[in-house]
DNA sequence: TCATATTTGTACTGTTTCGCATTAAATTCT
DNA sequence: AGAATTTAATGCGAAACAGTACAAATATGA
């Protein structure tokens, strides 16, 4: 499925490697003020090869999307660990986050989808679309972990875990946004503290 | 200090209307996105009175995000009357954002700050500092109503003001970020109810 | 070896962009 | 009434922009 010699001239780059170095530029920039030459300037590509690669400005813009997502996916799985109390769990989850978020050459960049596809996405259907089904399917899979944790009894039996999911979730686009706006390491850490302790505080303190 | 008659030919529109139009277009598209032609049609001005009223493109953009800024205090204030209940105060903060932020033509566009200057942020440095400035300025203002709960007793007196008010404004940018991606209003509403329940419900539960 | 197929690089096109220069219009001060 | 001052409207110009045409380069298939 991968060596099939295809019939003319190779590629001579790795689109993953460009499509990681296109994300760069989207991430700083957003997806209006990013342009091509910027792009081709960071992949090292000329337009032409962009093109015939990815196609248009908006599709690669969806492709580093789509990719981010699925990244932003396996880290969350990753973090949910159900071998692994739910306190636990939702810490992971927001430090796996800020570590990403707080990466960035002069100021931090978020989240790529929070921070350059929100704005887009009243204009842009198709990356509303990418947006919305990010985030919900971000909501479904910390849900299954609090319906586990119900189960468990890690949460009371009252708790309505699609909710509780949410709000965990909204936590993490506040620290995606706070951390876009230039707040401190030391202030988002605390503010997930805070968020752990309040959406699954009430489980561990008897 | 208003009707102090200016020397040469009076301005022909209002300035405050002008700017409440460019707000628009910034709202719906975005800074990058936003042409000095879309903003031109918008305000019915030309270039060149826009340049005179407001200086270039970013000047007129800070200007929208300031005003934008300065309602969203007002609106919180009300919201905070002390002479309500924390819950209700709490309750009618996301009210009066919900009603702000599903208000669009095509899509909903949330807030204005969160949505379109979060992407400019990382690049510009003044738009960083308003957004940055006006979520501090939002938790201090929730956090004197959370300090004020305490001293009630509407809050237990172990709980942590700042935090709690950092919670509360964190459900209001997860609102303001899902209703950019097409979250319903009755979605919106249930993620409020939520919110209100989580952060100030242990107070008027018995 | 020669045709076929794909990629690469240069250069181009037409449009859009921002910001300003310039002139005409409207008002106040003297 | 005329000088001074501010705004309005037309329109210019230089740069940036997205996207593409075309030819050279590099591989495979016969």
């Amino acid at each position: 499925m991968k060596d099939e010699k295809k019939r003319g001239r190779p590629r001579a780059f790795d689109a993953k490697a460009a499509l990681s170095k296109a994300r760069d530029v989207f991430w700083d920039r957003g997806f209006a003020a990013a342009s091509l030459d910027n792009l081709s300037a960071a992949t090292n590509l000329n337009r032409p090869s962009l093109y015939g690669a990815f196609g248009d400005k908006e599709d690669l813009y969806l492709d580093t999307l789509e990719g981010y997502r699925q990244d932003g996916m396996n880290t969350l799985a990753e973090a949910l660990d159900p071998s692994l109390p739910l306190h636990d769990n939702i810490a992971r989850v927001y430090a796996g986050a800020l570590a990403i978020y707080l990466h960035g050459e002069t100021a931090a960049r978020g989240c790529l989808l929070i921070g350059t596809a929100s704005v887009e996405a009243v204009q842009h259907e198709r990356v509303r679309e990418v947006l919305g089904r990010s985030l919900n399917d971000f909501d479904d899979e910390i849900e299954k972990r609090m319906r586990l944790g119900v189960e468990r009894g890690e949460l009371p039996q009252s708790a309505d875990p699609q909710m509780l999911a949410r709000l965990a979730s909204a936590v993490m686009h506040s620290l995606a946004v706070r951390a876009r706006a230039g707040d401190s390491r030391e202030t988002l850490e605390a503010i997930a503290r805070s968020g752990v302790e309040l959406i699954c505080g009430s489980a561990n303190n008897p």
